[in-house]
Parts: C-alpha cells; sequence; structure tokens
RNA sequence: GUCCCUGUAGUUCAACGGAUAGAACGACUCCCUUCUAAGGAGUAGAUCUGGGUUCGAUUCCUAGCAGGGACACCA
C-alpha cells in the first residue's frame, strides 16, 4: 500500500467514513505532503463555519495518530487541513522503496486496448502516431498494475476503397513497383483514382463494383486484396519496430468480421434493432443519427463489422478502450447505443485525442497525398538527433551514435505527445515535434545519463537511507514515493500526462539538487546517503520512462 | 442547419469547484579550473465577451463570439 493510501484510510477511520473528500499532493511544498478538503466539505453539509470544522478536524486527528505518522496537521487557506509526514516515516518507506514493483490494483482483470489501426495499402501518417505512442503507454501502464492487457491493432482493411484500389491496379498497376515499394505504389494508385474520379462518374460505379466482387469472394479481387495486405503488414511492422511498440497480442481486421456479418444482420434484424430506410438498413438510436448497417445493394458497412468485432471481443474481456482520434466521437456514441440495444457484456471507453492538422490548420487528406508519413517523420527524428548527439559527445563509435541518437529523437516524439492531455486539435510543427530542449523526452533522458554516470563512478557505496535532512533532498524522497501513486492515477484517468509531468517536475528538482550539492565529493556520511537518493531517483526515471515507452541510454 | 470538442503569457501547454493561475519555448540578466551547459539561478509576461449559481469559478449553468470536427449508403 502507498503512503497516500494510508493516509486517505486514516482519515476515513477517524472520520468514520461519511463523506467523499480530496486528499491530494499540493502544488506548492508550502501547503504540505498532502492536503484535504474535507473540513471545507463538512462545512458545507452541515452549515458551519469551514475554519472551525477544520480545528475540530486537526484535534480528533492529531489525537488518533499521536504523532505516529505525521509531524504536523495544520489548518490553512478557507480551511484546508495540510498534512506533513514525520521524517522518521518517509525514511522507512523510502528504505524499501522499489519503483519497479507497483501495487497490484488490476487483480488480473481483463481489459483490451484498441490502437493505432492504421488502414491497409496506405501508408501510416502522423494521425496514427498519437493513437500509436498513447495506446502503447497505457497498454504498458495498465500491465504494469497488473491488468490482463489484450493490445489490439484493428486493421482497417476491408471496404469500398479496396474495390477503388484493384480496380485502380488493374488499370494502371505495375507488380514490380509493388514489389519494390508497395505501400507507395498503392497510394499513388489510390490518390490517382479518386482524382480521376472527379471527370469520369463510372469510376465511382467500378470501385463499388469490384468491392462487391471482393466480397462475394472473387478469386482474382481475392488474390490481390491478399497481397496488398500482407506487404503492408510487413511495413508496418518496420515503423512499430523503429517506435519501439511493443508486440500485439492481436492483429485483426476488418475483413475478419465477414463472416459473422449476415449473423449479425440476421440477429439485428429478428430483434427488430434493425429496419429498412430508403433501401438501406439502418438501427434508429435514441437521440443520435440513425446507424447504418447495409447498403441498399446488400453490401456490408464499417458499423457492422464494428458490431461483429464487438461481439467477439466482449468474449475476450470486460473493458474495451478505444484509443482513436476525437473525429469518431459520434461513432462511438452510436457503437455504445448499440451495444446497449443488443446487451453485450462489455464496457466500451472512447480514449479520444486531438487530431492532427496541417500547417493550415486543417485536416489532412491522406486522398490528396499530403499526410506526411510516419516514417519520414522517424527518420527525420532521429536524423537530427544524430546531428546533435555527434557534436555533443564526438569521442562516441558510430554504433552508440546511432543507437543514443534513435533513443533520443523516438523519444523526444513520443513525450511531446504523451505529456499533453489534449482534446482540442494540434497543428503539426516539425520544429515542436522534434525539439529537444526544456520539458521534452530528451531533457529526462539527460537527467539519467547524468544521475547515471555518478553511479557509474561510486553507485556501490549506495547504502543508506539515513542522512536524507535536506529539504531538498526530503523533497525528492517525496516526489520519488508519490511515483506508484501518479502511475495508478494515470491508469484511473488514462491520462499519460500525469506521469510525464511528474517526471519532469523531479527532473527538474534533480537537476537543481546535482547543480548545487556535491555528491561524489560529499563527506563520507553524507556521500552514501546521496547516492542511495540518486540510485532510488535513477530507478523511478527509468521505471516512468519506460512506461512511457522510452528508452533510457546510460550516456546521451 | 443539428450535435460534439476547444478558447489561459508573444507561442505551445498545466491547473482534480478552492490557497499567490503553474511550466516550457521565445525575450532579457547572470553561471562552465567542480559528478555531461541537452543544464542551473533570476526578470518581464495570461484566464475570449456578457449574465448566472456558489462563502469561493479558468473550472459548473446560460447567451454570444472565434477555431476545429462529425452528421445515410467512406472507414
Amino acid at each position: 500500500m502507498t503512503i497516500q493510501h494510508r493516509v486517505k484510510e486514516f482519515i476515513q477511520a477517524v472520520t468514520l467514513n461519511t463523506v467523499d473528500f480530496k486528499l491530494e499532493v499540493p502544488t506548492q511544498a508550502s501547503f504540505g505532503h498532502y492536503s484535504t478538503n474535507l473540513a471545507l466539505v463538512l462545512a458545507k453539509k452541515e452549515g458551519k463555519s469551514s475554519l472551525e470544522v477544520a480545528k475540530e478536524l486537526v484535534d480528533k486527528l492529531e489525537k488518533a495518530d499521536d504523532g505516529k505518522l505525521f509531524k504536523k496537521i495544520e489548518v490553512a487557506g478557507p480551511g484546508f487541513v495540510n498534512f506533513w509526514l514525520n521524517p522518521e516515516v518517509l525514511a522507512t518507506e523510502f528504505k524499501k522503496f522499489n519503483p519497479e514493483k507497483l501495487p497490484k490494483s488490476g487483480n488480473k482483470e481483463k481489459v483490451i486496448i484498441e490502437f493505432s489501426s492504421p488502414n491497409i495499402a496506405k501508408p501510416m501518417h502522423v494521425g496514427h502516431l498519437r493513437s500509436t505512442i498513447i495506446g502503447d503507454s497505457l497498454a504498458r501502464i495498465y500491465e504494469a498494475l497488473n491488468f490482463r492487457v489484450i493490445r489490439w491493432n484493428y486493421l482497417g482493411d476491408w471496404g469500398t476503397q479496396f474495390g477503388k484500389l484493384i480496380a485502380a491496379y488493374k488499370k494502371w498497376g505495375s507488380e514490380e513497383s509493388l514489389e519494390k515499394d508497395p505501400i507507395n505504389h498503392l497510394l499513388q494508385l489510390y490518390v490517382r483514382f479518386t482524382k480521376e474520379i472527379e471527370g469520369d462518374k463510372d469510376l465511382e460505379q467500378l470501385g463499388r463494383d469490384e468491392f462487391k466482387k471482393l466480397e462475394d469472394g472473387n478469386k482474382e479481387n481475392r488474390k490481390l486484396w491478399k497481397k496488398f495486405r500482407q506487404l503492408s503488414l510487413r511495413e508496418f511492422a518496420k515503423t512499430y519496430s523503429n517506435l519501439g511498440i511493443k508486440k500485439f497480442k492481436i492483429e485483426k481486421g476488418e475483413s475478419d468480421y465477414q463472416k459473422n456479418l449476415p449473423g449479425v444482420v440476421k440477429e439485428l434484424k429478428e430483434k427488430n434493432i434493425a429496419k429498412k430506410s430508403e433501401g438501406a438498413l439502418i438501427i434508429e438510436l435514441k437521440d443520435l443519427p440513425p446507424a447504418l448497417i447495409q447498403k441498399s445493394d446488400g453490401a456490408s458497412l464499417y458499423f457492422t463489422r464494428e458490431i461483429a468485432a464487438l461481439e467477439d471481443r466482449s468474449a475476450q474481456a470486460q473493458k474495451i478502450f478505444y484509443v482513436v482520434g476525437n473525429e469518431q466521437s459520434l461513432h462511438f456514441q452510436q457503437l455504445q447505443a448499440v451495444s446497449e440495444l443488443i446487451k453485450l457484456p462489455i464496457k466500451i471507453e472512447h480514449i479520444k485525442y486531438g487530431l492532427v492538422l496541417n500547417e493550415e490548420g486543417k485536416k489532412i487528406s491522406t486522398r490528396k497525398g499530403e499526410a506526411i508519413q510516419l516514417s519520414e517523420l522517424l527518420d527525420k527524428a532521429v536524423e537530427k538527433a544524430k546531428i546533435i548527439v555527434s557534436k555533443k559527445n564526438p569521442s562516441l563509435k558510430e554504433d552508440q551514435i546511432n543507437s543514443i541518437a534513435n533513443a533520443v529523437g523516438i523519444g523526444a516524439i513520443k513525450f511531446n505527445d504523451l505529456k499533453e492531455n489534449r482534446v482540442s486539435d494540434i497543428r503539426f510543427d516539425w520544429d515542436k515535434m522534434l525539439d529537444i530542449n526544456g520539458d521534452s523526452g530528451p531533457y529526462l533522458q539527460y537527467t539519467y545519463a547524468r544521475l547515471n554516470s555518478i553511479l557509474q563512478k561510486g553507485g556501490k557505496q549506495a547504502n543508506n537511507a539515513e542522512e536524507l535532512k535536506e529539504n531538498m533532498e526530503i523533497s525528492i524522497v517525496k516526489k520519488l514515493l508519490d511515483f506508484p501513486d501518479v502511475v495508478m492515477l494515470c491508469q484511473e484517468s488514462n491520462l499519460t500526462s500525469h506521469l510525464a509531468k511528474h517526471l519532469l517536475d523531479l527532473a527538474h528538482t534533480l537537476n537543481s539538487y546535482y547543480e548545487s550539492v556535491p555528491v561524489l565529493s560529499a563527506p563520507k556520511d553524507k556521500k552514501s546517503a546521496r547516492l542511495y537518493l540518486v540510485k532510488k531517483a535513477n530507478q523511478v526515471l527509468e521505471a516512468g520512462l519506460c512506461l512511457l515507452g522510452i528508452d533510457t541510454p546510460g550516456q546521451i
């Protein structure tokens, strides 16, 4: 159990669990280690003066604690109660502190995290980046807290667009170009096709016909589609490897649910959930626009496949998190509504994030071929990092430089997204994306490397937590001990930004600490305590960055 | 047109109904003969506009204004 939990339980016991209150780590050190609004809540409920209630509360708490857990409990501001832990309590906790061991709050609950979800035959672009790295990080966090996580890549591998693509390939495609650079060749075909549709409306119909043939099992179309899919997956695997994304447990696409569709449609009809409208089959929903599940020509739609996929998922987990952009809010509201109608035993949560807009602030269109490819972005980031690494640290060998540049470049990109809780859209900005100064991933990697360097020189003597008496040291100890609570907060809120901010805050304090306090040249009694602090701090940085999917090179 | 999201320093973002609205970048001062200056110590600088609820509103409600997104045979 973390200290924060102990404190909360203590307060609950004293107040006999009668009200809901918050216990938080205040932003300012002068407000103590923990702070609660309990007195304010109580005062409101009972119509009393908040300061009086707070004073009574402090008396009660002090009597019950008798100086065991707390050094000081104090009323502050409009009626907050602030707590300062006993230094001995901190020291005892710190001695046995191990950031690798997080609370097992997940209790092996099964959750599906669906993320990344690229479209076959199209390059992954910056839009997929957010889903991929947020999803990967959340999965790591859930896993660390003992949830059973199913990482699911739901591939966009079915639909009319493949009819268009097949039509385009038959018209202009080349086997040679397909082998050489599959995704770009397919992209070019697709872009050309959508362009020519504007001047030739028959093409539109041709695309639909080819898709219908694919759905009906036409051999040639089936073969082409399989090939496109296979080649695309190979390309995606490269990108995931470059990004350091852990392996997906399941890579099932829309096509995998094709065979379930007649059953799903039949069931929806029989239960009178779906009905005909303007030739198509729809589900009417309360307070929402209707969901379309079958075209007038009988072909399936995205939504139908989603229902089939959800049925499959509900057999495997109690909860599913869709890490998908804001733009699909309506879709998931509809899915949620349908899930309730057919009574699927699974909880749905849409983890949304803002779109990445182009430099003019408009939605990026893949059809027009203007998307920035993910591989291009990653290459640029690593290249930029390489220039900096070789300048800062010229004595390194070539392969060391490459591996550090990789960690730093990718780390910069990932942290940039993970530190923010953006539901509003963001404008794509090369400089911002690749920034390594200030509040960035590389700043944390730099801090890690510096601490690591100290430990290389004297780490063996790190074995004593007793002598940490300076204010800054106690404040660092407290921040380190907060780490498990922060990870749990990320899980509860599905936000990685809490962890990112916590690590930044820790790193700032650490940089300031070793700037002013010598470690290796400290007097003997203090040296081993300071080394112990450095060692634990580094473990937290390493564990925290790992949860964000960011590497920590020993030197940079 | 309807619905959803967002509006905080010059810029990009924090703030769980509460305490003196926090950072970073950029600007300006300082600090490398001391464990990596990818750093540290400072200065200046902000809640879109009305109304309301509350002891207390950046946060909740409401009416505007501004930007973005979604809304039937795309995924």
